[in-house]
DNA sequence: GGCTACATTGACGTGCACGTCAACCCGGCC
DNA sequence: GGCCGGGTTGACGTGCACGTCAATGTAGCC
């Protein structure tokens, strides 16, 4: 039970998050070189906080999403500490502005494509179940 | 008036689609030579139909989707031919069977990021408020 | 002490999706 | 004929996101 459990205290080691979700721990060490992660250190060993884990988790979600390393970074680091000057707020507004419009369009392109998907599915079926047919006859 | 009608007749130069598409002409070259398209020669020139253009269409909403060239070429190679063996089906319906799996993923990946952006949005919009708001007191 | 398992920092290699540039051809026009 | 604006095929370069490998350290265990 309690399998996933997040206490606040704990920590994690490199490999460990990197079992989770399933990537190398290169993969974030190269995360951190971009910046997207800062975990604490224990000598030079890297000390993972739940905190990581969380913009990790974030990170890997925006890959999936096809943003670059660099996109995520800014959409990551100002969680909390943002930008103070207005310039600075208005063009993050215009950042913000221009992700949810390109979320948009591909909310729409997998709606598009999953019908099309299955419509290759069910034409697919069909097929299976003309040859399964045929060899019933022979 | 009517501005983007494609009569089944028609054809395009690359140059035609690169510019109706905002790509190059050599990613258009390239996605041949990847295998997605086959346009008609005039001598050494490419000659485009509506049938290419609607695969480099599909083609580019794949790319939005964050699909590889190789996985486009999958979904869109068998619109029409598919497989004709029932291990080739079957294997076939495995990766439409996959593909809507990730997808359904992103889906709940855009919901929810989109969420947190809208989010951060009325934060900025308050700061910005503030911050107006600060200097009105001066 | 020695072995194993895991960690670290370089440094170089790799796959993908093109960009860039050179050299060439070809139709139209002045 | 000369030039310009397109198109073509190589061939090499590039940016990103890591993979891979070597050399080294270090904590735990027998």
């Amino acid at each position: 039970m309690t399998p996933t459990i997040v206490r606040p205290g704990k920590t994690y080691t490199i490999s460990e998050l990197a079992r989770e979700f399933d990537i190398t721990p290169r993969a974030i060490r190269f995360y951190e070189d971009s910046g997207l992660l800062a975990p604490a250190r224990d000598g030079r060993n890297r000390v993972y906080s739940p905190r990581d884990r969380t913009r990790l988790k974030l990170t890997l979600r925006g890959k999936r999403l096809g943003f670059s390393l660099q996109e995520i970074r800014q959409l990551v680091t100002m969680d909390g500490s943002v930008a103070d000057t207005v310039p600075q707020l208005e063009a993050f507004l215009g950042v913000l502005a221009a992700h949810k419009r390109q979320l948009a369009q591909q909310l729409d392109d997998i709606r598009v494509t999953l019908d099309e998907l299955t419509l290759h599915e069910g034409r697919c079926r069909e097929l299976l179940a003309s040859a399964s047919c045929s060899r019933k006859k022979l």
